[in-house]
DNA sequence: CGAGCCGTTGAGGGGATTCAAGCTCAGTGG
DNA sequence: CCACTGAGCTTGAATCCCCTCAACGGCTCG
């Protein structure tokens, strides 16, 4: 994990990238402050690259920062008390992580780096300090909070019930929308078939033998090892036909 | 629905309640604030009654309103595309309910008493003003939500996977707690086989042969019409049991 | 080249759903 | 008083979907 501080003035410095720039800044947390408030925080922020499959925080740990998401895409990961490994919300650009370091609790969770990854690091008592200055801030956070609150809950209600193979259409869904945000295109990242299994508790085998059927009718298509395009008018009559089943 | 203003200090009022007397306070939203804090509240607060089966707030809507539950369970249900029902949150005494008001966000999902409930009704404006005068207001409100994710997680990671009687067992031990909180002693709420189905996301008919079969096994003794004790080494004998099978 | 990881596919069995029937119990009205 | 009703619960039998176990192919890498 390579960690480089940004600093918005000195040019001088290689690795020079000013927060007010930044590409996710509009709709990241602190898309409410204005350049004052950045002049004030931004020595504190450092960029931090995590390649595929690094671990960003563990279970248990409590942390000193949250991150927002530049790039890439983070799952969340938990071990029920049964033994199995669980996916239990995956996070796209913009999205803020980590957020329980600000009231001194331990994550929940194992955070990982589902592909190359940046993010901007921002210790807690920036936060801290921040919000007591700017209420904008605080408000801003609680609606992070509330939209991992209502992600966490579609999920639920979403990927958690019905058949294997709705189940299965109902991630593309998700997996498509956060393709939309992180501007990738048509390409949409395809989870290994053991974490497909995590997040709708299903089996590797029956999860690989529904993308294959759904490689089969055209709804996907492979272009790459962990990427497809998918037919999203032909996803959605998927669904529509399983509903009325 | 009966509303009924709490009076904190006008003795004359029949009903009159002291939020600074009130029973859950302290380990409610409020328990943060001092008395001069409650002075300034008190009376825009009302105490609401909620029948079994009533509904407190509709998918939808805009609330003006937070509630902190007093006593009772309320559960939160929504609908999804395919157009059923699923249960994707259990409340019980000293929880917060409809927080998403604060943001002037639409509720997401029907919240409805499973039993006779109480509640405090807060008015959004009340906890916008305090907030901004308490810090600490704000700081309690950010665990609440973040007390809510925990909550969604762990219900996603405990009750969607593994086999229909595990899943039963796992409902068992959270009402279990949800009754500890309550104070109901031994006694357990047991949903309706529908409401069980809604929330392990199995038929009717499974819920009830998993229930009976627990109860001919004596982890359960039916009490009342929706109301059980359970044989608390037992169920966890039995969780162990069917974890390493 | 063999080892290991990942994905795919098949065969068989088991658990959940589906469909169906009968049960208890509370409320209603003859 | 009791038949009638409907809601909720239970149980059985047949079906089907998913899991389990197993074998195999492609791929990367030492």
């Amino acid at each position: 994990m390579s960690i480089v501080p940004l600093y918005r003035q000195d040019s001088r410095h290689p690795q020079a990238q000013a927060c007010s720039s930044c590409a996710v800044r509009s709709h990241a947390l602190f898309g409410v402050l204005d350049e004052d408030d950045l002049d004030r925080i931004h020595t504190h922020i450092a960029h931090v690259d995590l390649p595929l499959g690094k671990v960003l925080f563990e279970t248990g740990e409590v942390g000193s920062a949250v991150f927002t998401l530049r790039e890439g895409i983070v799952r969340f990961e938990r071990v029920t008390e049964s033994g199995e490994r669980r996916i239990v919300r995956l996070a796209g650009r913009g999205d803020l992580l980590g957020q329980e370091a600000l009231l001194r609790r331990p994550h929940l969770d194992e955070a990982i780096a589902c592909s190359p990854v940046q993010l901007c690091r921002i210790p807690t008592h920036v936060v801290d300090e921040l919000g007591a200055l700017q209420p904008a801030l605080v408000r801003e956070l609680m609606q992070r909070w509330q939209q991992a609150l209502e992600d966490s809950q579609s999920w639920l209600a979403d990927l958690t019930c019905g058949s294997a193979r709705r189940r299965v259409l109902k991630l593309l869904t998700k997996l498509a929308d956060l393709g939309d945000q992180a501007g990738t295109g048509s390409a949409v990242w395809l989870p290994k078939r053991e974490e497909i299994g995590a997040m709708l508790s299903m089996t590797i085998e029956t999860a690989s033998r529904q993308v294959s059927q759904l490689r089969r009718e055209g709804v996907i298509t492979a272009i790459g090892l962990r990427s497809v395009t998918l037919d999203a008018p032909a996803l959605a009559q998927a669904l529509r036909e399983e509903h009325n089943r």
